[in-house]
DNA sequence: CGTAAAATTGAGCTGTCTCAATCAATGTGG
DNA sequence: CCACATTGATTGAGACAGCTCAATTTTACG
């Protein structure tokens, strides 16, 4: 079924250029829209060393980038979904890159930064698109640093779930009140500056409090009220 | 003294600008150099809530970007500098501000966003320092997201530290190892997510160890080799 | 000079961690 | 399709980094 469907589904720019009839996987824009490629659940898809030149976009699966500390330490720094850049500020600056892991099996496509970025000063429109995409990136960051520095664990946990729950209904991924949800406690406690341990006593409380639950894969929410209390106490 | 030299040593953009024979705070411009006001400490600067459609620059003293939760926590975002953005990525998108706090009094100005655009973009060097600002601006997030997440007290003092210093030395600064340090206890507990109690006793076992220590709102390190061991744990 | 803000100290407390073991699930090769 | 190997989830007990509360002293400022 190819790549197609997610990233014209695609929010930001993968939207912004469908807006105006362009497809990104379609013929016409063959200098910029690389073959699709694809990599295995907990692989590394980039290294944070390789100096890239291009600009990936997910077609399919969950990533997760990454920062790993001498010490062994790993924080995560966002989950790139179906449809996103991993990092749409790659577009405009070529600057120090991060680990990107495959929390699921994942198919990305990868952009020429330079063609990109000749095709998209040329429109104004979407140029402002992709700087909003950037802000929200930014944005996003800071979120996490208010979290991380003065959100107690569960609260943390519901902002989570919230954010990634908007984040697939633009991508017109929901599914009623549950989403798939691929990622492992391990993962969720990296991204949230906690231990795994931990999360798993977290994720039982809200489980015990008929907040939302994870089975299988997929996560479903219960009581959208009270997870929005939780996430804004 | 006004505000000129400030600006004109100042970093990326203002530093851009002065390599192409411009000044921000000289006539021929203006239009989008806004007359320079004042704040004295420990005010609000910009509430979050008001809107802007112009960019503000410090001229002198330090801000600090705030964020307040509704139980009345705060976290510290960043600590723009005298010859520094608020935040660089205002010039592209009027997002959702902050507040800004005055920790020192201040002196800013503000550049009209549409006209410093404007001017910008018909420069394509200037548009790129600009790009890598705002780049800049987000990874500084991305670190403190780490710190947050992942290192201990110790680190995340002496990495602000060191931030404050490269900053500052790139804006001339520094005065050999010393620093004007006008941040109270409470502004670092703030930053890095911790309490001021708490930063108290690790400030003493930095001066205790020789590392460095603060004397009359400066800072002095004693050891950078010690300081970066730390930072690097 | 008086008042407000900041630094310091101490004692006790708790959210979250570490370590370690067990159990369940998922994947893999033969 | 089974047996093993790997990865992930769960549980428990003890530890500690960093917190709260509260009082006291020092510093800054109008």
């Amino acid at each position: 079924m190819g790549c197609t469907g997610c990233v014209v589904r695609g929010l930001g720019f993968c939207r912004a250029w469908l807006d105006q009839g362009q497809d990104v996987s379609v013929p016409g824009l063959p200098v910029i829209a690389q073959i699709e490629k694809a990599m295995p659940a907990r692989r590394l898809v980039f290294r944070a060393s390789d100096r890239l030149d291009n600009v990936p976009v997910i077609c399919a699966g969950w990533g997760a980038v990454t920062s790993y500390l001498p010490s062994g330490r790993r924080q995560i720094l966002s989950f790139p979904l179906p449809g996103e850049f991993v990092s749409p500020s790659l577009i405009f600056v070529d600057g120090p890159a991060r680990d990107v892991e495959a929390v699921t099996q994942i198919r990305y496509r990868v952009f020429d930064r330079m063609a990109m970025r000749e095709q998209i000063t040329a429109r104004p429109k979407l140029l402002e698109r992709l700087f909003r995409d950037c802000f929200e990136e930014k944005e996003r960051l800071a979120e996490l640093v208010i979290d991380l520095g003065r959100r107690r664990a569960e609260e943390r946990v519901a902002r989570l779930i919230l954010d990634l729950m908007t984040r697939l209904g633009r991508h017109d991924l929901l599914r009623g009140k549950t989403i798939d949800f691929p990622l492992r406690q391990t993962h969720v406690a990296d991204a949230l500056g906690l231990t795994s341990v931990y999360i798993n006593q977290v994720l039982q409380n809200f489980r015990d409090n008929g907040i939302f639950e994870i089975t299988d894969r997929s996560l479903t929410v219960l009581d959208p009220f009270k997870l929005n209390l939780v996430a804004n106490r």
